[in-house]
DNA sequence: CTGAAAGCGCTAACAG
DNA sequence: CTGTTAGCGCTTTCAG
């Protein structure tokens, strides 16, 4: 049914090489014979197989996107940027979601190998990098990471300092007078816990010291099922804390309507910063003020990399740090 | 670098063609020959090509996902349900952002159709469908939409009855005593322009005259660069409107910042009711009242109907369609 | 039960 | 400038 470069070469009356040659530009071709080509190439609305082409030109022009959830505006925001970038330069993506599951994360290695793909881009996703490691050394894959600690393995890689970024939250709710902030993750990740060493830095630096009851794990994915207990117990004790800082945004949302259940006001009864600076932080009441990860440019910087990795540039050892940004909002205010 | 079937007969000391029926579980092999081959697979670290078995298999198990906005949660969310459903079945996803872009949606098709995916899942996009209308003819490729009209096409659709979920939202504010009620749209797909209708049925049905000055558009990404000075002059007249129903969540979200930008609150001033249900509109304060359309639920079924359509099914001509529901939270409340 | 052979649609030397 | 030839790695008749 669809037409191949048989047909074409026939319909042209060229040999199928010819063929070949216009549509890749490569090699020369008489004007006359181009000509006869492209024009047998519209009547039969042909366009090259490009898994028949990928199995000798040993590239499919595609790349694999692994990301722990598609659901949070972070990661989707992520994968917007890297597939936009992929696309302006001819690639495809592939995106595989982990549902942070390592076991998926595996599997779905496993399968990006068998299609072929050129290389992957790992967004997020927990320390443990081994399996991507060893699909690396197996596969000779070409792997760039961004958000996702790298550790010695010396992979190309684009981030933030987190414990900076802890640090600039934890310090301007100091500014702003709290002394009891409760730093609330689900620490699953590096990022996260190097916030919390952030928090904490900037706690001690100001002579305050810490309080294991003011450093608390939720899940993950609390603003999916939300069971906020051990938080609302906090804040119904005495001294209460004056302050929130939430790992990331949707946590700090969360965190919103758990204060609005037990009858305390953002910004007006309890400060809250989060971090990410996700879209929807503007559109919140009162708009969250936040540690801003410059998400976008993250993703396609990594997928810059990853290109220019695929076209033969040596990448190993290269770290790109981004700057985290404090952006003030209207959810954090001076201690009353 | 990579072993291929090659290596792995040899060194099982059998044909590919027997390596090849015992990886299908094609053909029968005798239990030494399966054991020497699974041996040798093992020590080589085998795993097929699958760029290699497509070319004479005729199917990639990659599906294609064209989606206008990957940022835009409703979208997300249905790219992850999508994606879940088709990798449980061992197809990938290859997902391509159009921006709401038709130009683009044409490039992509094209290369859809050179990666030789095995069908398309559409998620949401204008009403102008020819150019998949003539993908669909040229490629004899299969082809779902999710959230998309298709016209007279017979092609398989699932999706909402969006004329009934706008009627749902206006008698619902009707209900609570609106009479001047603001619609507040982008009218750039079908999808909207039907929950308008619905908005004017529900007011015809009380005996109220339509009021063009009411029904307002405003740009579909108002959530990324926010002008909407067209609505503050709404709200600075004598006699403003009393409640919104808007097109969509992101909108409704977009408006909670335009009144209070001008001292309006929500629900105590003007009540808000949106469409879609996007996760977000639980954390946002008040909670919004919207009408659910199940997103993630809808995009499963529309791959359901693909997967089917791949194993031969008859697809033609099926349509399912969904129940767009009433939730009630705080954002609307009755006139004072 | 198994191997040899042909071929999927395309690219890439290599002669001419 | 162009056609012929030989695969890329795999599946699939078809004999045996």
């Amino acid at each position: 049914l669809r037409s191949t470069i048989n047909d074409v070469a026939k319909l042209a009356g060229v040999s199928k090489s010819t063929v070949s040659r216009v549509l890749n530009n490569s090699g020369s071709v008489s004007p006359q014979a181009r000509e006869a080509v492209l024009k047998a190439q519209r009547a039969l609305n042909y366009h090259p197989n490009r898994v028949a082409r990928s199995l000798v030109s040993r590239s499919t022009m595609t790349i694999g996107v692994l990301v722990p959830d598609l659901r949070n505006p972070f990661y989707s925001t992520a994968c917007w940027a890297a597939e936009k970038e992929m696309r302006q330069h001819g690639y495809s993506a592939l995106i595989c979601n982990t549902d942070n599951n390592p076991d998926l994360e595996s599997k779905y290695l496993q399968v990006l190998g068998e299609h072929q793909v050129d290389g992957v881009l790992v967004l997020g996703g927990s320390d443990n990098i081994n399996p991507l490691l060893n699909f690396k050394a197996r596969e000779n894959m070409p792997l760039v990471f961004v958000d996702r600690p790298v550790l010695e393995s010396r992979l190309p890689w684009v981030g933030i300092d987190n414990v900076r970024g802890g640090m600039l939250a934890s310090e301007y709710l100091l500014d702003l007078g709290h002394r009891r902030i409760l730093f609330a993750t689900s620490d699953f990740t590096k990022a996260e816990r190097d916030r919390g060493i952030g928090y904490k830095n900037a706690l001690a630096a100001r002579g305050i010291a810490p309080n294991p009851d003011l450093y608390i794990t939720i899940e993950e994915d609390c603003w999916k099922r939300q069971n906020l207990s051990q938080i609302v117990k906090l804040f119904n004790r005495e001294a209460r804390p004056t302050a929130i800082f939430a790992s990331n945004d949707l946590k700090a949302l969360t965190l919103y309507n758990v204060l609005k259940e037990i009858g305390l006001g953002v910004s007006s009864d309890v400060s809250i910063i989060g971090f990410d600076n996700i879209d929807v932080t503007n559109l919140v009441s009162p708009p969250l003020t936040t540690v801003a990860q410059p998400i976008a440019e993250m993703s396609k910087k990594g997928t810059e990399m990853l290109l220019a990795w695929l076209k033969g540039e040596e990448m190993i050892g290269q770290a790109v740090e981004m700057e985290p940004r404090l952006v003030v909002r209207k959810s954090a205010t001076a201690v009353a």
